[in-house]
DNA sequence: GTACTTGCAAAGATTTTGCTTCCAA
DNA sequence: TTGGAAGCAAAATCTTTGCAAGTAC
């Protein structure tokens, strides 16, 4: 079975230059920020963690930003489960598709990957000729720890 | 192969009953409503929707209803990949968990059940002894007429 | 009767838009 | 140089909250 760890295709910047997208410094920060996050997310949280490198960067830009990476494939936006109403979290895009297992009762987010998805997936594409361009599993439920 | 239909536990307005919430003529309206649409409904549909039968029927209704709804785990609320930016969707939980293909051209959302997925949550659960308690599938393409 | 629910208005939270100035290519 | 991007302020969406009045059980 192929096993392959959580690797971007290659560097966001990279990709949005051979896309043709202008580079700015305040969109190198933010693709930096993002593509080095180890967690989720939400617009919020980047522009804290953006603004303590560049402190004029406006909010507005940072929504803008993720449209761009949106439009162009290159994030995958999620809400997980609605946990924080309203909220949306972004990550970089990976070679492969991984499922989010959130916990619904200490807010930990798992990943998990599966050759039974890739299935999945195979099994709609051929069933319903739906030609998938992206796919989001969130999993609310009780994780490990939270169970005893 | 167990194949179920697209089936509810049993009436909205009962369940609620035997889980002592206070019935109100609003909340019967509204959760018939939800009950009886062929799609997904967003907040302000369902609240155009009632508005016919009840032209008194407040927008905070319709949101605290659903708040309700989904506390008892009686409604799934989707994003449909923010096809419609910040919009959510509900329907009522069926016995059977499906997996939602949305057309990014023409907008059709589609449903569909595998024995896969059951397996991939069956997976999630022994590996990860993850307790899974609501699964989100959404998948994003283009359905098979748009294809052409 | 009492606790829960509704309607109304207002506030909150998140995201988008208009417009001017600035800058990457 | 020039079209696209950023900053700022304001608007647009969607959702929640506080409180008085009404109602299910």
């Amino acid at each position: 079975m192929l096993v392959e760890q959580k690797v971007t295709r290659r560097p966001l910047e990279q990709e949005l230059i051979s896309r043709g997208v202008r580079m700015t410094a305040q969109r190198r920060l933010l693709v930096e920020i993002i593509q080095s996050a180890e967690g989720h997310l939400d617009a919020l949280d980047l522009w804290e963690r953006a603004r303590k490198h560049d402190s004029t960067l406006n909010k507005v830009t940072v929504y803008r930003t993720l449209n761009m990476l949106k439009k162009h494939g290159l994030v995958d936006e999620l809400d997980l489960l609605h946990m924080r109403s309203g909220r949306h979290f972004y990550e970089a895009r990976t070679m492969r598709d991984h499922i989010h297992l959130a916990c619904l009762r200490c807010g930990r987010i798992q990943e998990f990957e599966s050759s039974l998805f890739e299935k999945l997936k195979g099994q709609i594409e051929r069933e319903r000729r739906f030609r998938i361009q992206v796919v989001r599993v969130e999993a609310g439920g009780l994780c490990d720890k939270c169970q005893e």
